[in-house]
DNA sequence: TTTTCAATCGACCCCCCTATCTATTGAACC
DNA sequence: GGTTCAATAGATAGGGGGGTCGATTGAAAA
């Protein structure tokens, strides 16, 4: 696997979120039965999620979490950071020996080419393209509460 | 990270002994040196790329690994998958409920394209490359024991 | 055949990511 | 104000990948 557990657990609880109507407010709880994540642990990925500024949140009665901004302005590189999923800059993942841009070392090649392709798919990925293929593709399980009323 | 700890070692130990001149034997003691991958753990790693059948050892005085076939025929993902690190065929990671080609989930698409991704760069990149830098950028410690007696 | 060296094998430990549980805070509704 | 609901917070338990150890096998050299 690419991505940690949690990073998918993170995209997949976002994306959820991304295919209500903007603005509406979904439990953490309903959350849980569209994606299957453990209930408790779900609780702290959101809770991440907000310090990131990607949900905000609402206490209380009627209260849970919603996108912060248009779906269409969340990109995934934006979750991954979120939830530390993405390497940070200047270090070689594969480190072999002393490795700059001075002295790279001999895997410093491939390994910038896989990062930049992980980075560019996560850059220009964004929640809309989720939220889009949720609407065009009905047959998913919504967490609206009353999907089929209508 | 995209890569777990045990695939960035895999791909580092395959590397070190693709830099030797072809057909020679290094032991794990030296790889341990050139890679600083932990030295029982190391050995690990490279039982499993000898059932891969990516390198070849030989016990007793005088023994160590080598490359099975030459650099340029070992692609990444080979490695990757020796070590039990690519996800297998037909799984979609982010795994949002029912999932299939047929009914796909919202998050197939950006699922597909990263690890379509992921996966040309693996099938793309042999260990040719590496050796190819390492020769070119001698500043690099090299497991020969005496690299310095031309 | 003995010694030496190095891969192999099995068993085990441990840490961190993952996951859970139990309060507590705080907002809405009555 | 009191009740209810739901996010927040901290403390704590699993589980699996990461890492270690000791004994064994087997090949080369003496």
């Amino acid at each position: 696997m690419f991505l940690s557990q949690t990073a998918e657990y993170a995209i997949r609880a976002m994306s959820a979120i991304a295919t209500l109507p903007p603005g509406e407010l979904v439990r953490a709880s309903d959350l849980v039965e569209s994606t299957g994540i453990p209930p408790s642990y779900l609780s702290k990925i959101l809770r991440r999620l907000v310090l990131a500024e990607l949900l905000v949140s609402q206490k209380g009665k009627n209260g849970g979490f919603a996108l912060s901004r248009p779906a269409g302005r969340i990109r995934f590189i934006e979750i991954l950071y979120a939830v530390n999923a993405f390497p940070a800059e200047g270090r070689c993942a594969f480190g072999w020996g002393l490795c700059d841009s001075v002295k790279p070392c001999p895997l410093h090649g491939p390994w910038r080419r896989l990062k930049d392709r992980v980075q560019d798919w996560a850059d220009n990925t964004t929640l809309a393209e989720v939220a889009e293929a949720a609407k065009f593709d009905q047959r998913v399980q919504l967490p609206t509460g009353k999907a089929s009323g209508g």
